[in-house]
RNA sequence: GUCCCCAUCGUCUAGCCUGGCCUAGGACACCGGCCUUUCACGCCGGCAACAGGGGUUCAAAUCCCCUUGGGGACGCCA
């Protein structure tokens, strides 16, 4: 269905994602990359990445360097780009500029543009005189018609000029895979700039020639492009070039309906990694936006997403980040985890907390693993493990009322002093140890259930809550336990 | 302002193309309950939507029109 034939004959899928190096990947360009990718990696296509640099103020090595890591992070692997290479090349728009030229020469003989020798004063006058009157503020055409003679002498007197597109056509009709046929009335935009008078050329411009040359069959990108697409139609047409399929998806909205944007918070690819997300949830939570499973599943991984996917099913309307949910879909991936895997990648947050260093847990590598196992299902966020996993190895500033109830119980002080004098003589605690422990002090002291529980708790964390009293009591040392053993006893004495 | 796009629970969505199966399904969040010596996890249940108005039709969430609402674009940014 989505078959595309070329002029060449071949039938190939080849789509691509091209930002512009200013600054870290954010969501919503990361969700185009990943429709993209899913799209040609079910289509058996190619994922081409093309680097759009032609704005040279913005645009930065470092900031090129820093999408290629958070595309690669999030598992977004491309066939032909930067890195990688390919027949299409060169993929960073500044090592096409000789061909961008040569494109707008054949333009410019071909009549479709034509030099505009006016000043950026002049038609900032010109729109402003527009915007009064109420006119559409667009170009008026005044060098449309400059004769040799004349275009000649403002280049002899070196007036410097931009090229602009002659708009001919009144109406254009825009296919689009998602939103069926759309009618653009061209008198909203006039004649564009695509060249500027430094001999740059623009995004409008270089995005069609570089999609026709590279043999681009969809353009899956933005419904802000939409807009955009008339006037590259244009283009395509006037070049002689063979139309893609396009493909506008919606947009990614803030809880406020707005485009989403950093000031909605945490938006840049980098910032989802070090607040704790796991890139394969937020790889399937963005999948989901705007796009949903034929059998209606949630929880799909790369592989399944990639076999489901399906442009037929992306909705034509903007979908609101939630981060709520993307919380609790990446708990479940957490949760998940091979064991091991889970420790990994939970280190860098306990070292970056302080909390632990480095040397520490490599020591006790296998104490802290199963330390982290068990308040594992805590976790939404993998940042969220410090403060879970500090009850073994500080007890709290201040105990909360909770605790201090159970500190009045009547048992409470018996419970703690019969289970400090068990383990006094013990070189170690272990599983069936402990369970011995409290067993014994059941039969003896006749106290059970919340009582007898609720008091060891409190006594060897200082909390009212948890990872199970068994692990808790096994993980710490012998000597942690009878210091916050007496800690707890002196306190309760003295109330 | 002009042009373009969009419209189902608070949010993500299924259903819409190919009207009856919809008393509108699922998920997040929220609220109950169960499980449990705690927190959490898990499980069960509940709350909650077809923007409004006209058509078309025996029948409309589904098709058409208008209104309203929301979003985007109007750059010598991409």
């Amino acid at each position: 269905m989505y078959n595309f034939i070329h002029p060449g004959g071949k039938m190939s899928i080849r789509v691509r994602f091209a930002p512009s190096p200013t600054g870290h990947l954010h969501v919503g360009n990361a969700r185009t990359a990943l429709f993209n990718y899913l799209f040609s990696s079910s289509q058996k296509g190619q994922f081409i990445l093309r680097i759009e640099d032609t704005d040279l103020l913005r645009s930065s090595l470092e900031n090129e360097e820093m999408i290629y890591e958070d595309m690669r992070w999030l598992g977004l692997d491309w066939d032909e780009g930067p890195r990688k290479g390919g027949d299409y090349g060169p993929y960073r728009q500044t090592e096409r500029f000789d061909i961008y030229k040569k494109y707008s020469e054949k333009l410019l003989k071909d009549g479709n543009a034509y030099k505009c020798f006016c000043s950026k004063e002049e038609l900032e006058k010109e729109k402003e005189k527009a915007v009064k009157e109420g006119k559409p503020p667009r170009y008026s055409g005044k060098c449309r018609n400059l004769t040799a003679d004349e275009i000649k002498t403002l280049e002899d007197k070196g007036v410097e000029y931009s090229i602009r597109f002659k708009v001919n056509k009144e109406h254009i009709l825009v296919k689009d895979v998602i939103r069926g046929e759309i009618d653009f009335k061209t008198d909203s935009f006039g004649d564009f700039i695509i060249v500027r008078p430094d001999g740059t050329p623009i995004y409008n411009f270089v995005v069609v020639v570089d999609d026709a040359l590279m043999e681009i069959s969809h353009v899956i990108r933005g419904d802000d492009h939409l807009s955009n697409t008339p006037k590259q139609v244009l283009i395509f047409e006037a070049l002689g070039f063979e139309i893609p399929q396009f493909a506008h998806i919606p947009m990614i909205l803030g809880p406020d309906h707005a485009k989403l944007s950093k000031r909605h918070g945490v938006t840049s690819i980098k910032a989802f990694r070090q607040q704790g997300y796991l890139s394969e949830a937020l790889f399937n939570y963005l999948a989901l936006l705007s796009w949903s499973d034929e059998k209606e599943r949630e929880i799909l991984n790369k592989n399944e997403l990639i076999e489901s996917f399906s442009l037929k099913r992306v909705s034509k309307s903007a979908a609101v980040f939630d981060f709520e949910k993307l919380k609790w879909m990446n708990g479940i991936y957490i949760r998940n985890l091979e064991e091991n895997d889970f420790f990994e990648r939970v280190k860098p947050f306990l070292t970056d907390s302080g909390i632990l260093s480095e040397d520490y847990i490599n020591k006790h590598s296998e104490k802290i693993k199963k330390m982290s196992l068990s308040v594992r299902d805590n976790l939404d966020l993998l940042s969220e493990i410090p403060e879970y996993i500090k009850v073994y190895f500080h007890m709290p500033d201040e105990l909360d009322n909770n605790v201090k109830d159970i500190m009045k119980w009547e048992t409470t002080p018996v419970v703690l002093k019969a289970f400090k004098e068990e383990i006094e003589p013990l070189e170690k605690i272990d599983q069936p140890k402990y369970k011995e422990i409290v067993k014994k002090i059941q039969k003896e002291k006749k106290i059970k259930g919340k009582a007898l529980f609720m008091a060891i708790r409190i006594g060897v964390s200082g909390r009212a809550q948890g990872p199970e009293l068994d692990k808790l009591v096994t993980l710490m040392e012998k000597d942690e336990l009878q210091k916050r053993l007496e800690i707890m006893i002196e306190k309760i004495g003295g109330n």
